[in-house]
RNA sequence: GCCCGGGUGGUGGAAUGGCAGACACGGUGGACUCAAAAUCCACUGCUCGCAAGAGCGUGGGGGUUCAAAUCCCCCCCCGGGCACCA
């Protein structure tokens, strides 16, 4: 910068100027205070009177220690700007930011820096709330808690209480609280109630509950010395949080019931404005699928084991069995010796393949034993590497099956999950690729039980006899082969098959029709301290008994040793979760009744995800004591949609997490009465992400991004030359950009401005700084175009505007109010810019008239607030514009009087001519055919296609 | 392997059946200036051409249509999700 600047240029310093000024006057106005219309925050409910709520909400950050990068605010920006519109619409617009403080980012932040986690929480939402104020986001202040706040994860707890104490009600398709519960345990003779001890009807009860404790092999990640949630493993079995290796282990653990709630979870998808791509995640997630249960015999024995199939109407074609290796029923199975022949028509012998890897002269017991061994102790990356190569061992047992008698081998295979459906399968290799693949590893007969079509038999080179088949078909065909004494599915297609036989199996008491989802309940508890305390303590008998409501919160005890106890990969030892080392908290004396007595208290923490399943109605009602939320509040904001936040902005990467359990907590708190909506977002939009420029040397190494220079086209640090990519901006591919450098370089407004330029929010586009001087350029022309740059005068005209001036200006008015509210921003900003060239047009000759300065900086103001303030108050205005109307177009001025029509031969553009706009076609073809008459001349003019307004087209031949 | 999303100038992108490339960056030339910066003006998809103009052009190939970036079929490439879920 130097002395000849002009005293008044909007540059960066005068930028910065601006933004603070009107940064303070909004926090001493309370601008952007949203009041509830009764109760508490209910200051100036008086002024909403006759505006809508509309609830905007971002998913919340966690505070990291790093503080925030460019790519950060680009939703947070988004949310702003829409919901700055909809104020000057008339609404009454609730948009605030708390912060996700609880967890392993915070944690693993703290433990890195040996810092206590509360002190880096603390300086870190202190510095993202700085970095967030000078971004101009217009944030209701009073409602931004943190999840570690004492008196929100109070609220956390209490809600973890209203899951514990509540069971579902699959009759009425409803959570109901549990004290309901009892009376019709009590009644129920299948419960043998009246000879149950009391710790045995608490234990029944107990496995009703929502929130149960249960013993069950878990994600376990030594690592992180925590458990993990399946939705936080990776698909190659590594933690998603610092890409750990995770191991299958059986652990006691809280689990929630998110599986009761899979089939609304699935269905109520359908009731929300979301993007198709996240709604299919979340269905592909939850998996349902529709098939029968079938119950085998066991050939000698007594029990039955039943298999869970999609595809009943292959039912005669099962072969052979498989059961997972963990599978209860397989030890009962084994018999001592391996059976003699009478294994099937071609074989009299056992083939040495069918008893397993581990050598061929071990009986039954110890060829499953050595399998189940080698299964368990596979990661589950190598069970990934491993692919789809099948292995397995016979048991030496025989199944029924119940259709046709049929004798077949039960093996146990870990391709069989025992987490899914029964943990045991019907195999019909003619039919299912991987059972194909078994049978042809382990020579098991293969049939033929649904007809291919012809082209599937002509493709392959076979006919109907399985046997020869290089692969199962596993198409829709006609059933064949398929018929016993009492039923017949020959001649039926797959559907009708399907139903047919499952009927049948219903009648016999056989099976039935049955539903399974992919969808497991939800691992709640962490071996980790920076967490919310479960409100549970364990009595003399070890059994869970809630924390009372009035004595929340549990509070998380202080203390300095908060490390995890990391473990090795092949440790079996149970892990002390960090509160067990807090002195005098592990136990207490309570009165919960029957007098005090000595309890223990639970010791794991509730996940991360725990805050961010309520926070948004938390902002709804900040400083309630009593109550999570009021119900006036709730109902105010979620009003009585089938989602209550009206738009909901946030990445990608939350579709099957934090998404889909913040939806199973809102249904509970549907059910149980405490919320009026069944879902919580109607509207949930996916921004992009920025990518920046990342370098690497020639041995792949990053180099600091900021050191690069760019010189002929190529890059280099120093003199070393090295290579461009786009990525993720942050310290690992070091090319971090804060916005606090973009303030300082050009201000909070151009910052604003560029990232809503560059595209469509939901879509990642690279960060380049080099394109930043465009939208800078384009605010310093508009101000120029007020604001006298030597004077600081305005040079506005008190003219009224010329025809063409109002004519851009109500299309630019009339486009802008489209884009607006399916968050367009990127062609807002480019018809602004468009408008103000030609106000700078205007402006050289003579003064930009305030007839369109003022709606300009109206329409402005969404993107640019800071700026459109000062301009508005140097325009003669004493209020903010934030509640000012926005413009509406004067739909006389949206019409032409004349329109430039092109003119098309067969498609191709070959001359345009003006026309009046009220031209008819006849007017439209005459004025044409002079224009382009040469090209007409000696040809047949077959046919003339007229778009009124758009264009002309004259076919020839 | 299956399921989504995407592929348009040197760059970010606009146009969702009707003038391809709005707007911006970059580039070229000019004005202003002692000079530079800033600002303002003009040009800027590719090829041929002095020009007028012509041809080509939205990943590739085919189709529907008076008209296709846009709709349909096949293929290629990039990004994301899921992955032995019976």
């Amino acid at each position: 910068m130097t002395d000849d600047t002009p005293r008044h240029r909007y540059d960066a310093r005068l930028a910065n100027e601006i933004e603070a000024r009107w940064q303070d006057r909004w926090d001493a106005n309370h601008t952007f205070w949203a009041p509830n219309p009764e109760g508490l925050l209910s200051e100036g409910a008086e002024q909403i009177e006759g505006r809508e709520p509309m609830f905007v909400l971002d998913m919340f950050p966690y505070p990291s220690g790093a503080g925030l990068h460019v790519g950060h605010p680009l939703g947070y920006i988004g949310t702003d700007v829409f919901a700055r519109y909809q104020r000057m619409n008339g609404k009454n617009v609730l948009h605030a930011m708390g912060y996700d403080a609880f967890g392993l980012p915070a944690e693993q932040y703290a433990v890195q820096t040996g810092q206590h986690p509360r002190v880096t929480t603390e300086a870190n939402i202190a510095t993202m709330r700085r970095q967030l104020r000078a971004l101009g986001l217009g944030h209701d202040s009073r409602r931004g808690p943190a999840t570690t706040d004492v008196s929100y994860y109070r609220w956390t707890q209490w809600i973890f209480l209203q899951i514990f104490n509540s069971w579902y009600d699959y009759d009425e398709d409803r959570s109901r609280p549990i004290a309901e519960l009892l009376p019709l345990l009590a009644a129920d003779p299948e419960t043998g109630w009246d000879e149950l001890t009391e710790p045995e009807r608490r234990e029944l009860v107990d496995s009703c509950r929502l929130a149960y404790l249960t013993e069950a092999p878990v994600n376990w990640c030594p690592a992180l010395g925590t458990v993990l949630a399946n939705e936080e493993v990776t698909a190659d079995g590594r933690s998603e949080r610092g890409n750990f290796p995770v191991y299958r282990r059986p652990l006691k653990q809280w689990m929630l019931r998110i599986t009761a709630y899979a089939d609304r979870l699935l269905e109520d998808l359908n009731l929300l404005d979301w993007t198709e791509s996240i709604k299919i995640m979340q269905r592909n997630w939850i998996g349902r699928s529709t098939g029968a249960t079938v119950d085998f015999g066991v050939d000698g024995r007594e029990e039955l084991i039943s298999v869970f199939t999609t595809r009943p109407d292959t039912l005669f074609g099962a072969t052979y069995m498989v059961l997972a290796p963990e599978h209860p029923l397989v030890d009962g199975l084994v018999p001592p010796e391996w059976p003699g022949a009478d294994i099937g028509e071609n074989l009299s012998v056992i083939p040495a393949a069918w008893k397993g890897i581990f050598g061929t002269d071990v009986g039954p017991a110890e060829a499953v034993r050595k399998y189940r061994e080698f299964a368990a102790q596979k990661s589950e990356l190598e069970r990934q590497a491993e692919g789809k190569d099948k292995t397995g061992v016979f048991t030496g047992a025989f199944a029924v099956n119940p259709v046709n008698d049929a004798r077949i081998p039960i093996f146990i295979a870990d391709y069989v999950l025992m987490g899914y459906g029964t943990g045991a399968i019907m195999a019909v290799p003619g039919h299912d690729e991987r059972d194909f693949e078994f049978a042809r590893e382990f020579d098991l007969p293969i049939e033929c039980v649904i007809t291919p079509p012809d082209s599937w038999l002509t493709e392959h080179e076979c006919g109907t006899d399985a046997a020869e088949w290089s692969e199962a078909f596993t198409g829709d065909g006609v059933a064949m082969s398929s018929a016993n004494a009492e039923i017949s599915l020959d001649g039926l297609g797959v559907t009708d098959a399907k139903a047919t036989i499952t009927d049948w199996l219903t009648d016999q008491d056989l099976g039935e029709a049955t539903v399974n989802t992919k969808l497991r309940d939800w691992l709640f508890s962490r071996q980790r301290y920076w967490g919310e305390p479960f409100p549970i303590v364990y009595d003399e008998l070890d059994l869970p008994v809630a924390v009372p409501d009035h004595l929340l919160p549990v509070t998380l005890p202080e203390i300095m040793d908060f490390e995890p106890e990391i473990s090795e990969a092949g440790d079996a030892s149970v892990p002390a979760p960090p509160l067990s080392r807090a002195e005098g908290w592990g136990t207490v004396e309570l009165d919960l009744g029957a007098g005090p007595k000595t309890y223990r208290r639970e010791l794991n923490t509730m996940p991360q995800w725990a805050g961010s399943c309520w926070y948004y109605l938390r902002y709804l009602d900040p400083t309630n004591e009593d109550q999570f939320v009021s119900p006036e509040a709730e109902r105010y904001w979620m009003g009585d949609g089938p989602g209550g936040v009206d738009l909901y902005v946030g990445g990608v990467e939350h579709a099957v997490l934090h998404l889909l359990y913040a939806r199973f907590w809102h249904k509970v708190l549907f059910d149980l009465g405490h919320v009026s909506t069944p879902e919580p977002f109607q509207r949930l939009f996916n921004q992009g992400m920025i990518q920046a420029p990342a370098y690497t040397d020639d041995r792949g190494i990053y180099v600091e991004a900021s050191s690069v220079v760019e010189r002929d086209g190529q890059f280099y640090a120093g003199d070393e030359r090295v290579h461009q990519e786009f990525g993720k901006i942050g310290k690992s591919l070091k090319n971090m950009v804060t916005p606090d450098d973009i303030f300082r370089d050009y201000g909070a407004d151009t910052l604003r401005l560029y990232e809503m330029s560059t595209g469509p929010l939901d879509a990642s586009r690279p960060w380049s700084e080099r394109d930043i001087v465009g939208v800078y350029r384009f605010l310093q022309r508009l101000w120029r175009n007020v604001v006298d740059e030597d004077t600081g005068e305005l040079r506005i005209s008190e003219s009224p505007a010329s025809d063409e001036s109002r004519r851009l200006l109500h299309r630019t008015i009339q486009g802008v109010r489209v884009d607006m509210p399916t968050m367009g921003f990127n062609t807002v900003v480019a018809k602004l810019i468009t408008l103000n060239n030609h106000l700078t047009q205007v402006a050289a000759a003579g003064g930009a008239p305030r007839e369109v300065v003022e709606p300009m900086v109206l329409m402005l103001a969404p993107l640019a607030p800071h700026v459109a303030e000062e301009l508005w108050s140097r325009l003669g205005h004493a209020e903010t514009l934030t509640y000012e109307d926005f413009p509406v177009a004067d739909p006389a001025w949206l019409v032409d009087e004349t329109i430039e029509v092109p003119i098309q031969v067969n498609g191709k553009v070959r001359g345009k001519v003006v026309v009046g706009a009220d031209a008819d076609d006849a007017a439209i073809e005459a004025a044409a055919r002079t224009e382009v008459g040469p090209l007409l001349d000696g040809v047949t003019v077959r046919k003339v296609i007229v778009v009124p307004g758009r264009l002309i087209n004259f076919v020839v031949g």
